[in-house]
DNA sequence: CTGATTTCCGAACGCTGTATGGAAATAGTA
DNA sequence: TACTATTTCCATACAGCGTTCGGAAATCAG
């Protein structure tokens, strides 16, 4: 048992270090730039021998892209939870978006390569319930009463309302922006602030 | 100064069927399905006569980006212009979107590919003035008193917002929901008419 | 008909992901 | 400790990719 510990452990350790080596691989060359072989270079490997601990390399980008999932997460629960609820969903969606502008080629491997990877093993993937964040605040603002739902506009609708605005602005700012230097930090706020008294105001 | 037409017309055909090839090829196999041997292949040349009519894949890509923002101004053209300004708007936001659904891998490979492929040859593209369609309608909006801005929140803020959130939505649309069956539409349109209400109340 | 230019391709280079069969290292057991 | 079974790892090979290069073929101009 102490044995096949000390086994897992080296397994488990081996994992991280291809998991290191393709997050380093991503930053310094993008989404495109995920070479199983550079890959195995990095961690002192052959190609073949990582096939022992990941099927495909696009099984590698399906747990990088939960590490990026999760750093997401992170960045939601530095946003304090006694904030007031409109103020609350802003900050939201700012955290969303400054995790777009810090790890640009994460958000982009996980929002332009995870979907199309994933049609291929059919498999799902751990999202840290980062979509459940979004949804609880805006439940809490329809439970006390400041977002006001009508009839066909309700808490899926507002939700994704939500999302796909802070994922626009999040896209827009890493894809066709990206090479624009001027700061759109003041700017998203504002269209967020927009948006969240429009949820507000019936 | 006839033979040089000629010879100008012969490119011409064969530049176009390349692009054919590789618009048919995209929409088999999506924006990683892309394939200069394969085109190649299609249109009986070998890989290295590609070269004649196209510097690179790359070129390729640009080219075929460039016909689906074609397509995506001639879904703009088809929104009738008498309509109400805030309908007009929504009706653009729908359009965007039924563009992306109806040429998902189009719409992939502009928003997701385009961008890292410009920043290699620093080249620009041309956009057939999508984004001043958007523009000119709140302009509008803006003049005849319809929507209202505030300090900070002017026509820049009110298009980038616009433009988000159809961005957002059809590119949720087309990757993360994309295998989700139901019908988006309905949604869509009562988020579009949340939105621009937005620009209407001060 | 001749010379210049354009068009096209065969071959090669270096890169990619992946499958296979067997060697090396490690583990459990006698 | 010695033997067997399992896990770990790699050399090799295959098929694909984009791109470059040199020269052949076709077309043009005079």
């Amino acid at each position: 048992m102490g044995e096949q510990t000390t086994r897992q452990r080296r397994q488990a350790r081996t994992r991280q270090a291809i998991l290191d080596a393709a997050r380093e691989l991503i930053v310094e060359r993008g989404p495109d730039g995920i070479s199983l072989r550079e890959i195995a270079r990095r961690v002192d490997y052959s190609p073949a021998g990582i096939y022992e601990y990941f099927g495909s390399v696009g099984e590698i980008i399906r747990a990088t892209c939960e590490e990026g999932f999760a750093l997401l997460k992170a960045e939601f629960d530095r946003v304090p939870l006694d904030l007031p609820i409109p103020e609350r969903l802003v900050e939201l969606g700012m955290a969303y978006i400054a995790f777009a502008q810090r790890f640009p080629q994460h958000f982009l491997l996980i929002f332009t390569r995870l979907s199309s990877n994933l049609q291929d093993s059919r498999a799902s993937y751990d999202d840290s319930d980062t979509y459940g964040v979004l949804q609880r605040c805006v439940q809490e603002g329809i439970a006390s009463g400041v977002f006001h739902p009508r009839p066909g506009f309700g808490l899926d609708e507002m939700c994704h309302y939500c999302w796909a605005l802070v994922h626009g602005l999040a896209m827009l700012r890493v894809t066709h922006l990206q090479h624009v230097a001027q700061h759109f930090d003041l700017m998203h706020r504002r269209i967020l602030e927009v948006q969240v008294s429009s949820l507000c105001h019936p």
